[in-house]
DNA sequence: GAAAATAATGAGCAATTGCTCAGGTTTTTC
DNA sequence: GAAAAACCTGAGCAATTGCTCATTATTTTC
């Protein structure tokens, strides 16, 4: 869907790494210490200490320089979840579904407003393929798990969880929430209480009001 | 906590209004067609018909716009709320929530792109107090019925199930879908689920796996 | 240690942006 | 029907933005 997003030179020595990360770096502390508006590119050139020919040696576009940053995140989420998910056969499923609300908890609470700005920029921003591609795949380990653990229409269910669960953390989040342990009791709330008994009726049991 | 926003002049002849709504309706379509990097004064007159004189005498920044029409659509969901919530002596308290669910799921269903963006407008935009407040009383409105109801922890219960909520409608909407009736059912498993009966032990009840 | 490859600089251009203002048009008031 | 009030216009300014390129500095290669 997204054009290749002309690929620049990808950092080969060490101090070129160096700053490709802290031209990261300084473009999620903008972010969060100044807001979407106050981020542009000579800003972001200044406060990781380069300048900005540096900047477009690594970068061909602003947005590319968001695109990575979601991309390292979701990759990260992404290996942890599957990690969670990898061992299902020697455990229960309810022990595997703590894993996966502690991933979740764990990543998205680590940085809350950025992980917040983050998760919407897609609203906003024309993301890279792999970018969307690395969703879709979390979305599809959590239906694998759903699956493997009994119940029907798990993509559905993924997607109703996955995206309840970000709300949910989110808010705790940007609330100033900082105990992980009282957050993931109430993600698990959340999580088998939406879920039921994998044994129990599908989703669409008893008739409703159409206030 | 934010300053004013200059109040500019309020439009008193019938053609005011109309140029006003205009300006309104131009940027939600921009926000949604284009995106948010698109937005800009210029063409927002440009598309609601105006000149930018015009527009600058409604509203006196472009995130002025953006803050009327988050308000305008928080006020509407607050007001639905309420009237949901107005009645409850006279009824059961299931249906009450079926009909706060039911609030919610044609609120944010009806453009999804749009409540989205405006949802989040807040994580990178200086709201005005207002909006702010709405967002409040909003949970508090849901956290009086969470009493009512014979919950405790009626605050942080609201909270999240909000969250969870707008998470789960959002992303419904945004995957493109247009069932109402099957996003509700699937919406009070959610809440239903989360908050268990009023007359079952408070959230802290078991051990959690600290994996 | 010199040639080649890689990395970093920053002045500044072209384009866009938020916004103003001096003046014109339409509606209301009396 | 004329004065006052409300409304609208749009050229264009000052500031900001994304981004380039000619040049210089460092590191690697052989």
């Amino acid at each position: 869907m997204t054009a290749p997003i002309n690929p620049r030179k990808t950092p080969r020595q060490a101090r070129a790494r160096a700053t490709f990360d802290a031209i990261l770096e300084a473009a999620a502390r903008i972010l969060v210490n100044e807001g979407y508006d106050r981020l542009n590119t000579n800003r972001i050139a200044e406060i990781a200490g380069v300048s900005v020919g540096t900047l477009y040696q690594y970068f061909p576009t602003k947005e590319a320089i968001l695109t990575e940053i979601i991309r390292e995140k979701r990759k990260r989420l992404l290996d942890d979840i599957k990690a969670a998910t990898v061992e299902m056969s020697g455990e229960s499923h309810d022990q595997t579904l703590d894993k996966l609300l502690w991933a979740a908890v764990r990543h998205q609470l680590r940085w809350p407003k950025l992980a917040r700005m983050l998760e919407y920029a897609d609203t906003f921003l024309p993301l890279e393929d792999e970018t969307r591609t690395l969703n879709a795949e979390i979305l599809d380990t959590v239906a694998g798990f759903l699956t493997h653990a009994g119940y029907d229409d798990a993509e559905l269910r993924a997607r109703d969880l996955v995206a309840a669960l970000r709300g949910m953390i989110d808010a705790a989040g940007l609330a100033g929430e900082t105990d992980q342990q009282a957050l993931f009791l109430r993600t698990r709330r959340l999580a088998t209480g939406y879920l039921g008994n994998a044994a129990e009726a599908p989703i669409n049991t008893d008739a409703a009001s159409t206030a």
